[in-house]
DNA sequence: TTACTAAATGCCACCGGTGGCAATGAAAAA
DNA sequence: TTTTTCATTGCCACCGGTGGCATTTAGTAA
């Protein structure tokens, strides 16, 4: 690398300015005259300098780095998130830092921070379920970082929210298992605590009841959104004398359990029982029969995270930008739904 | 954050010292008295001062962060690594970011190179199949930027590996077909062009040998390593009269191919047909039939090379380390292989 | 023309550490 | 006692930018 050792005073030099010119122009101020700009935007480009973040983040408090925190084991979102992110972070010179946490731990949120203005990240984007932490989002306030959650449901500083419509995602869902006729529905939710499970049920529920699909208590299930608990569930669901014919799972991961039993206690899907999912995570393609499900576009959202987070911080010293951003999920039929079979 | 603003001077003061003499302590400069270190190593806690990464950076061309370099759309294994990397980044004060490549573009590693020296990143973990790129390896090298390759096999210079004994553990798969009985047995391969997919081909085959089974060439198939590739190979080798009983992938992706094909012809596993794969991704485990696969220990693989790599940088300064790290993957029987049922 | 204002640019300290070398002090050698 | 040596420690420049303010230049009003 000869251009390594490249610095601003190069390009003061070789343009015939001060450094502190050449600073201005990098960091676009309207105070440098066009053709100053353009002159030394040239030798610029010419010599292929970069900033060096280091000193820039010194002088300045900025690290340049973005962080991405998620719940440890969250194996199957998160390297779509990373790339949605970095197709953003890229372009504009930022780098993404990973920094998975255990939400259950009683110091989760301290150590995040603590990490956090450690590294001093210009900002985070949260993932569900940690972005439902309104502790978290507190202490990021209070510490000034700029943060973005990714979420189902609205929340109270919708300014710092990229929001999937999951309620109409749901009502899709609900109304695909009217039409293939289905009026024993089971559903599989997520923690109760979560609003994003309180929202997919309700949105479920509701269309259901528009239909005059009654889903009575015994056949909601409250389960982890892990592949155990859709087993667990599913046994309770698929054990009983009287069967539902289709199950919709509050995620993918349950929904596997759930044709994991079928499978087991030998219920043919889809012909005895329909299975659905949400997320849309691979396994959901992979597995047989293959999962319908709400494809969540969850590489979007981190684009547009990373997008917001980035205006926000470049406009800490200009002006604020405010929006949430929302994006729609959508249904993907696919084997595990269709018609009974007598 | 109230100790946000404590600095260097701050610990000095306190402890009546220079803060050459505090830096010295941080850095664990032998050049310190016993009782001098052990009153600022007080302070320091008291204050609860942490060096400034940026300055630290500045001052000492560090940056303390790491980069994990890996195929673009390799959603399977990432999680695991940064995990594994992680735990060893987190205690000393590393960061780890994030980069994908796309090492079928022409420029992939300019722009890799570039990425890393405009991070200053303090050295790189490259997983597979990336890791066996001789030129990137090559690239960093020349850039002075350490690296640690995480594969299959073994290479030119092994100081910079982890390695799993994958041979070995093909070893065990070849016996595993053997003990079922299996004699018509066919391979799909990974690309030939990594030595990694010889490797393993070249261990399954060898060990079958010695158990006296041949495997046609027509039996063997090259794959790419993904599901789609797996689906096609699957259809040439079971659409032929003369079926193979088993077929062992090249990774799990391929072989859940398989399963999808003989799932499609009506083909029973492992009734009629034993499947394995190799990665022990969590598909594995959570198709039907689940899959017999090599559980490949990932997560320790990265927790080993960021470990090395950050002894490395720690001791760009002092006595250099050499050596490399070894794995051992190893077998595991699950649903979809077992004896032929006629 | 002179005075006044705003835009454009330059100067220098500073961000918070580390490197090199000088300075200090105590122990060892002369 | 004086000199030499070595282990400690301190001082100051420097890493490569940015912030604040002074200064210069140009444009406008008086």
């Amino acid at each position: 690398m000869q251009d390594k050792n490249i610095t601003i005073n190069d390009v003061a030099k070789h343009a015939g300015v001060s450094k502190r010119t050449v600073s201005r122009v990098i960091n676009r101020s309207p105070m440098v005259g066009d053709n100053t700009r353009e002159r030394v935007e040239k030798v610029i480009a010419e010599l292929n300098f970069t900033p060096d973040k280091q000193a820039r983040g010194l002088a300045s408090s900025r690290s340049y780095l973005l962080g991405v925190i998620y719940e440890h084991f969250d194996s199957l979102s998160i390297e779509q998130v990373q790339r949605g992110a970095l197709s953003v972070c890229g372009e504009l010179g930022y780098e993404l830092v990973v920094h998975p946490c255990k939400s259950a731990e009683a110091d989760f949120i301290e150590k995040c921070i603590a990490s956090i203005s450690k590294s001093k990240l210009d900002g985070v984007i949260i993932l569900p379920p940690i972005s439902e932490n309104k502790a978290l989002a507190a202490a990021l306030r209070e510490i000034n970082c700029p943060y973005e959650r990714i979420a189902s449901v609205d929340f109270d500083d919708n300014e710092n929210l990229v929001v999937s419509d999951e309620r109409m995602a749901m009502k899709e869902m609900a109304d695909h298992f009217i039409s293939l006729g289905h009026k024993e529905i089971a559903f599989i939710s997520g923690p109760l605590k979560y609003r994003s499970s309180m929202e997919r049920m309700d949105g479920f529920l509701t269309e259901l009841k528009n239909s005059d699909v009654e889903i009575p208590k015994i056949r909601i299930k409250e389960g982890q959104n892990s592949y155990e608990s859709g087993i667990e569930c599913a046994k309770k669901l698929l054990s009983s004398n009287h069967r539902p014919t289709a199950i919709l799972a509050n995620n993918d991961e349950m929904a596997l359990g759930v044709i994991r039993v079928a499978h087991d206690l030998g219920i043919k899907i889809p012909e005895e029982l329909s299975v659905a999912g949400f997320d849309d995570n691979i396994l959901a393609s992979r597995i047989i029969p293959s999962l319908t499900t709400i494809h969540r576009p969850i590489d979007n959202m981190a684009s547009l995270a990373t997008q917001k987070l980035i205006n926000k911080t470049q406009s800490l010293h200009s002006l604020p930008l405010k929006a949430k951003a929302q994006v729609k999920p959508y249904l993907i039929t696919r084997e595990s739904t269709g018609k009974l079979v007598k």
